[in-house]
RNA sequence: GGUUCCGUAGCUCAACUGGAUAGAGCAGCUGCCUUCUAAGCAGCAGGUUCCGCGUUCGAACCGCGGCGGAAUCACCA
């Protein structure tokens, strides 16, 4: 935090005059003072006791005599229990601010260390091209493109890459359906969106397989081995096994309803708002790592069963037994994991690599990671889990099968209609165009929930309501928003949106009668870089979520405690404004690392 | 059953990673639009941080033991 720095050096340098012993920078620990006391940053002193042979009270009480003569930023300091807080010159706190005010852009560079020119590898979405996005695929997709933007933001190089899971039984399923029972039905001869059409028919297989086990087992047949002997899985079973051996009109098919589902992709990913560098398909990369697995069995980290399937054995790390590659020599998951890793450290040279996956697969990318190791590969170190969890219904989680989903292309469109709705209300459009309110429409509905979904810690299990519609009021994304064009609003009355950065530097070298509110904002506006940094190392955009909320609740009440447009008298005003100015700024910033836009007026 | 994650106000979430009297927003109740945006502001009420023991100056956070929920332990992906 700032001053931090600073005041531990001076509390490093004056130890020992004081108490005849030096301390190490791990023990002086600063937090901020808490609002119901006076001062700024307070030092705890419990840790420092044992150094200074004295109690806590007079431990700090002479520390604080000597910041306060000594250091020349602490202007007065007071103590209760092991407490020391200290209050840091209003010209300090100016000053600062002033220097970050004049360098709008650089502070983003700083922190975290940003490894060279090697990008970091982030995978996230990696949908089935089966069914449509749903709404915990929101939750991965903004999760993912909103770390790869905190990342940026602290200087890394991000590559996102998505991995489309195109093949399989699953895929087979629809494509078997449609065969059947669609009769020609395309995305133009029935008006739905691609990847809704393919999984409806996704959801027709299952409906008439569970006929035909139910036909079976009512003729007495055992349940298990009605699933098996249905007659829809086993063509299903066949259409896979066609595609493996590249039956042509298998792949036509397959194809084409791809390709259906890849538009309709395109539209909700627009709409979310996320992109990718490249996108992988399995298709391609499923038969890879089956040379990994060779060197592996040469090397003796893998062992063969008679059968002639891989394993890997990690019972010793208190996991299981793990297949690597099947007894008919075809890749699994694993494998095809295992090869598509080595192809990406091979084409990026990345220094880290992340995969935003639900956290039903933690136990896949321990054993991953685990065997990346075991084959002697240094870069396996770099990868990490990023690990969240699942968004539920209030009746439990959602099953596409079962039709219990929460749509993400319904819920987009409910969210903005909503958000129509209640601008209409407020009567805020009226001298807008009709592109313009859609426009506005759009941002504030996705603001919403997107705000909503990032605020989460992502490793907590979020619950939500489709009876209830998001809020837009209170700790939302459109009161951030709302904030932030009030704020243009103001700037735009006042007139000197131009004049700022004329202004900035007198106005604040000049006042000094920094009150209560317009010092909280300045400390929550200085926060910005560590917030930046805590959220890049937690790979949490409900850091920065949370933050820039706090931003925008400290504002109003600042806003709201003094008139910011005073004339009468011109640099406080002036100074005012500039801190409305700097506050709109940061809004924009954070909220751009959530993928959330800002209307300029609302 | 083994492993991992979670449990905080009626509800949805915070809590600077061990610090002071655990904070916001919904929902409920009171006030505030003749003044630059009331999607706002001020206030009231709401808590045994699942339970117990331990570690220490100090625990929502760390350890152990319970209770409750979830995920996972496939020749699926």
């Amino acid at each position: 935090m700032v001053f931090e720095q600073e005041l531990t050096d001076w509390v490093i340098k004056g130890f020992p005059d004081l108490f005849g012993k030096s301390v190490q920078r791990e023990n002086v620990s600063f937090q901020l003072t808490r609002k119901e006391f006076e001062g700024d940053l307070t030092l705890v002193v419990f840790s420092l006791t044992k150094f200074s042979g004295k109690a806590p009270e007079e431990t700090a009480k002479l520390l604080g005599k000597y910041l306060v003569s000594q250091s020349g930023i602490v202007s007065d300091y007071n103590v209760i229990k092991g407490f020391l807080n200290l209050s840091i010159d209003n010209k300090l706190w100016l000053s600062k601010l002033q220097s970050v005010m004049n360098t709008p852009d650089n502070r983003l560079e700083k922190s975290m260390k940003a490894d060279s020119d090697k990008p970091v590898l982030l995978e996230y979405s990696s949908p089935n091209t089966n069914k449509p996005l749903h709404l915990g695929h929101i939750r991965n997709n903004l999760l993912g493109y909103s770390v790869s933007r905190i990342l940026q933001a602290n200087g890394n190089k991000v590559v996102k890459v998505n991995v489309v899971n195109d093949r399989g039984i699953h895929i087979c399923k629809s494509m078997l359906a449609w065969k059947k029972y669609g009769n020609g039905e395309t995305p133009e001869s029935s008006g739905m969106k691609g990847d809704h059409l393919v999984g409806k028919y996704y959801v027709l297989f299952d409906k008439y397989y569970k006929d035909e086990i139910r036909a079976l087992t009512a003729s007495g047949m055992d349940e298990k081995e009605a699933e098996k002997q249905a007659p829809l899985m086993k063509e299903a079973q066949q259409m896979l096994l066609n595609w493996e051996h590249g039956d042509p009109d298998t792949l036509a098919l397959w194809k084409m309803m791809n390709g259906w589902v890849y538009k309709g992709f395109d539209i909700t990913y627009k709409r979310l708002g996320v992109d990718f560098d490249k996108i992988y398909y399995e298709s391609d990369t499923y038969l890879l790592g089956k040379e990994i697995v060779d060197q592996g069995l040469k090397k003796g980290v893998f062992y063969s069963k008679p059968d002639g399937s891989v394993w890997i054995d990690l019972t010793s790390e208190g996991l299981d037994e793990k297949l690597v590659r099947r007894s008919d020599g075809t890749s699994v998951y694993m494998t095809q994991d295992l090869g598509t890793a080595l192809k990406r450290f091979e084409e990026y040279n990345f220094s880290s690599h992340l995969y935003v996956v639900g956290n039903e697969q933690d136990y896949h990318f321990k054993v991953l990671f685990l065997i990346l190791e075991k084959l002697g590969y240094s870069w396996a170190s770099t990868m990490h889990h990023l690990s969240y969890n699942m968004v539920d219904l209030p009746s439990g989680k959602m099953k596409s099968r079962e039709g219990t989903v929460v749509d993400a292309d319904d819920l987009m469109d409910q969210m903005i209609s909503e958000a129509a709705r209640i601008t209409g209300e407020l009567g805020k459009t009226s001298d807008l165009s009709a592109a313009e309110s859609q426009n506005l429409y759009e941002q504030i509905g996705m603001g919403a929930l997107k705000y909503f979904i990032l605020k989460v810690d992502p490793q907590k299990r979020m619950l939500f309501d489709p009876a209830e519609s998001i809020d837009f009021n209170g700790n939302t994304g459109p009161f951030i928003q709302y904030t932030f064009a009030r704020i243009k609003s103001v700037l735009r009355k006042a007139g000197t949106e131009n004049q700022l950065s004329d202004y900035s530097r007198a106005s604040v070298s000049d006042y000094s009668g920094l009150n209560t509110k317009e010092k909280e904002l300045i400390k929550v506006i200085l926060r910005f870089p560590d917030e930046l940094n805590e959220a890049a190392i937690k790979y949490s955009p409900a850091v920065v979520a949370n933050y820039t909320y706090e931003l925008a609740k400290t504002f109003n009440q600042f806003y709201h405690e003094y008139s910011i447009a005073d004339v009468s008298q011109i640099d406080t005003s002036q100074f005012r404004l500039n801190l409305a100015s700097e506050t709109a700024k940061l809004i924009e910033k954070a909220s751009g690392l959530l993928g959330i836009s800002v209307p300029e007026r609302m």
